[in-house]
DNA sequence: CATAACTTGCACACCGACGTGCAACTTAGT
DNA sequence: ACTAAGTTGCACGTCGGTGTGCAAGTTATG
């Protein structure tokens, strides 16, 4: 018995579901690659037919809202399990957790792109941001990160570093090992370190290193 | 007598070539903002309507294209003239002309994003591309420059970095001063430098500061 | 195995944008 | 003032994409 209200009905199918989330996958990687993707293309990667997308989304908005719901929440969720005492660290830190979020970072930023949803994902990543905010300001605050430039500028480039460490390592692929590295010394970079701190940050903190996890 | 060709014919008229140059700018400018930015509106913009576009290019495309070489053009006399015995400061000086043509910039980084036109804005771009290899790869090799990262990819770093706070420079709004500040510091950060010593580089190099001109 | 849940294919109307032909108009140059 | 160069508006066909209705299938599940 499901539910009360919806007495005679049969429970939904099971591959429904499956379905859904194929789509989704499909929607992720055709919107990652050209933003302007059409639905017959996202059905067909995801083995279905145009018409029946319509049984699991109103419409190709709310397909996509779906999207960057999802994406944000699992981008969120990567942040929010990131403290360190040395707000550099913590930097770097997020960094790497970014590197494996790495799918969802570029959609999301892609998406961002196309005029009608710029606003949504912004909401969406907020809490990341507001995350990085805490960070820059505490290092700044503290001697850790720069001082050279205004706090929440300096989130926003370290923000852009890190994406564009992303996005360019889809392009030239990259092993895991040298991505995370790529965006951690893009982030301290730009946070101030010269490569050299940076180096030597990374050696002295193992758990920068040992993220092979997940 | 214009030419011995075109004998009967008479010369163009002057406001031909006017408004050619108005919708390029009013193309420039909406497709800077949304690059899918209909032909209707570019020629509003321009004050024409769009049937008179057809007079001047041959159709979207060629508009696209012609608007491509014109900020490449622009871009890559901007680089050629860049050069300084340390390649730091080299790059620093890049990025400070780079500021001057950030509408070109900015253009190109969008239209980059869209499928058709990836390939043909690389190869108008590659002058540039081409002179900050150089300039990488010599940091790279007399120690002014990080060698933890292979000097191509790192290349790419950079330009990225300088792109990012082009583009962001565009939403919120920065003073001239600022704006070069914070290009010069994105890619001597991304260069490896720490923030003190781009801050006392730039300092040491007055050519870095007074480039009020143009 | 019965049946609701789901998928499919096709038809259709709709929309925005592109590109073109043409006739009438305005304007710069000589 | 003559005239070619340039502009305009409108009509038209085309194309690709969206969203919907419906009838006929297929398949998971109770």
């Amino acid at each position: 018995m499901p539910s009360d209200t919806d007495a005679g009905r049969r429970a939904p199918r099971r591959d429904a579901a499956e379905n859904r989330e194929a789509l989704l996958t499909a929607a992720a990687a055709a919107l990652a690659a050209s933003p302007d993707a059409s639905l017959e293309a996202i059905a067909a990667d995801a083995g279905l037919s145009r018409r029946s997308v319509y049984g699991h989304f109103a419409n190709r908005d709310e397909l996509i809202l779906a999207l960057i719901d999802r994406g944000a929440a699992r981008f969120n969720a990567v942040a929010a399990g990131v403290d360190h005492h040395d707000a550099s660290v913590a930097l770097a830190l997020l960094g790497t957790r970014l590197w494996h979020a790495i799918v969802h970072v570029r959609l999301l930023a892609r998406i961002a792109l196309r005029e009608p949803y710029v606003e949504r994902v912004a909401d969406a990543v907020a809490p990341v941001r507001a995350r990085l905010g805490e960070l820059v300001a505490r290092g700044a605050a503290d001697g850790t990160v720069r001082s050279d430039i205004r706090p929440p500028v300096l989130a926003r480039l370290i923000e852009e570093a890190a994406i564009a460490v992303l996005v360019e390592a889809a392009a030239h692929e990259l092993d895991d090992e040298e991505g995370r590295r790529l965006v951690m010394l893009a982030v301290l970079g730009t946070a101030g370190l010269s490569w050299r701190e940076a180096g030597a940050l990374i050696a002295a903190n193992p758990e920068l290193s040992r993220e092979a996890s997940e």
